[in-house]
DNA sequence: AGATAATTTGAAAGCGCTTTCAAGCGACCC
DNA sequence: GGGTCGCTTGAAAGCGCTTTCAAATTATCT
């Protein structure tokens, strides 16, 4: 184990201790601090000296009580446990650590009541900002919420005075997802989707069927299955979808976890990837490039997501206007896809 | 989308806003709030129906402020986006929010110095308690935060006065997992041993070694290579240990993800799993149920972990002593182990 | 030079809550 | 019946910082 220093008794020097060790008034102090106003240089040296003499760190409480700032952003995910947003958990704690902010993680867990009793509780905690990874709160509440303090959201596209959205083209996404199916030779694709209630999962709907359209292949709605966005309502998808008889070369989930599930289904019922089926997946996790066989996918910068939102976030804060431009959907090939096998 | 009732207005009444609804001095709201006293029957329902009646929402800043304690609880984990801590995480956030306090997350990176300050933004964050997951910090600087604040930490086994600990018996783990290939009838047992600046690398290669040993089969350096614990230095090492020709007929990884990896690394020299190689991991990650061929393992109960450190940090807030068992390991046997082919 | 405007600075009033401290008030005792 | 004790309650003093507001100082102008 590394050596770790003993830590320093708490940094219990206030801001009043350092006044009375640099021989000038509290507000000079503060002023200082937060560069709201000039000060002599003379007097900005002393107090620059007793701060470092006596190890001052201002206490963010105090700061929140009396100035209403608190350096914190408030994060509403949906699942801390998430592998998708995980990744852009940690985009948005590095943005904001640089910046010296610190964020509050909460989960709303696909509920739009939960989500607002996070916000509640974010507010009361009196964070200067809230982010709020995708989730069920209607527009029209996040506008609200957005009148009190600046407000950052993904998955959707908004415009509102204090609210900055920042919206992956999920369309996009899949719609080149289907594209590298139907250039492989691919016809007969089937589709697993997410659950209609998730925004995401409309639109990736939407771009299998531009995908299909484009190639001239009807879409056909037998070809279609349902998931809940994990593994196991993949597994079963591809299951129902097997079930029906309906013969396909190739199926594409609506994200990873469920192409994974339907790797395992296919695999039970002795049919290879990508021999006999290609599967395509959407969101590009990490696991997904050691899986058997790596999984072909599209990539979804979660990480750039997490970090836009967080220097949006930090534009709002500074009043500026933010502009961040996520990088646009792009397919990682992998060995899960194949051109179909001549001999249907 | 759901619908969404519109955000109430902040909850911006204030203690003193109840006192005077209720006719009764700022104190006395307080108390009834905290328990702190006993107050007449009558006060306390004018209090409580006018705090019902404004909404009112202690603020949780100037609690801090005043009284020392904020309902919440710093957690050092080590990588927000971890798939083993991840879930434990949620079982913080559960248990914790059961209680009304909630938890501030921040992220060390297994360094110790980046832990260290982690600890100081949490304490000067105001934080009642301070959970640590794990981690590079030394027991004695765990001691030393001790004593000014309840601390928990998890993978190790301390006593301390404030600080609970509570370890999974990762030798057990291993050593049950290597019986487990033992009994199947394996003898040349490869090992990807995780780094040993980890505590549990350690302990589970120590696990493998006293597995090795109660079959009567002699320890082989040559068998074990060093990975660091996710799936590409997984598939690194497996491949170096393919490398070095010696036969093995089945490979134990110190955990999921670099078995996951390790697992490709065979398939790609073409190594059926489980029938030329079986695989077995450890923490039964929830994807490993669904990789191909789902993953042999060892649970590792990771919400249960954070669930107890949760309920042991409780408990040291109550001034109680906290007793906690974690569940024993066991192993999780699906389809990646299986008896060696009879001709090797 | 005297007056006025522009700066720098400190005193003091909070931010919303907790927590002594002591007052108020019946009950209880000899 | 006066004194003591135990209980509920309110006034007031902070917690550590920000932010008016006005005083003190310096610069600028006629």
């Amino acid at each position: 184990m590394a050596k770790t220093s003993i830590p320093k008794t708490t940094g219990s020097s206030t801001l009043g201790m350092v006044a009375k060790a640099a021989g000038v008034s509290a507000s000079t102090v503060s002023r200082i601090l937060n560069g709201t106003a000039v000060v002599s240089e003379a007097k900005k040296q002393a107090v620059d000296e007793a701060i470092a003499r006596l190890g001052f760190v201002p206490n963010p409480v105090a700061r929140g009580l009396a100035g209403g700032r608190t350096l914190s952003v408030g994060v509403v995910t949906q699942s801390i446990d998430s592998p998708f947003y995980g990744v852009a958990l940690r985009g948005i704690e590095d943005e904001l650590d640089r910046a010296g902010y610190s964020p509050l993680f909460v989960s709303g867990h696909w509920n739009a009541t939960e989500e607002a009793r996070c916000i509640d509780m974010l507010r009361s905690r009196r964070v200067d900002g809230i982010i709020v990874l995708t989730g069920r709160l209607s527009d029209a509440a996040l506008k609200q919420y957005a009148k009190a303090l600046p407000m950052v959201a993904t998955g959707r596209r908004l415009k509102a005075p204090n609210l900055y959205t920042l919206d992956f083209n999920n369309f996009e996404g899949a719609r080149l997802a289907t594209e590298h199916l139907t250039s492989l030779g691919h016809q007969r694709i089937a589709f697993i989707a997410g659950n209609s209630e998730h925004p995401d999962a409309n639109e990736r709907l939407r771009g299998y069927r531009a995908g299909l359209e484009a190639a001239g292949i009807a879409f056909n709605p037998e070809l279609v299955a349902s998931g809940l966005f994990h593994e196991e309502s993949g597994m079963l998808a591809a299951e129902r979808l097997l079930d029906t008889r309906q013969r396909f070369t190739a199926l594409f989930a609506a994200n990873d976890q469920m192409a994974l599930g339907a790797c395992l289904a296919l695999q039970r019922r002795s049919l290879r990837v990508p021999q006999d089926v290609s599967v395509m997946g959407f969101d590009d996790l990490s696991i997904s490039r050691y899986s058997i066989p790596p999984l072909s996918t599209v990539h979804h910068p979660a990480y750039e997501l997490g970090q836009g939102a967080a220097a949006a976030m930090l534009c709002l804060l500074r009043g500026e206007k933010p502009s961040f431009n996520l990088p646009g959907p792009r397919v990682i090939a992998r060995e899960s896809t194949a051109a179909p096998s001549t001999r249907p």
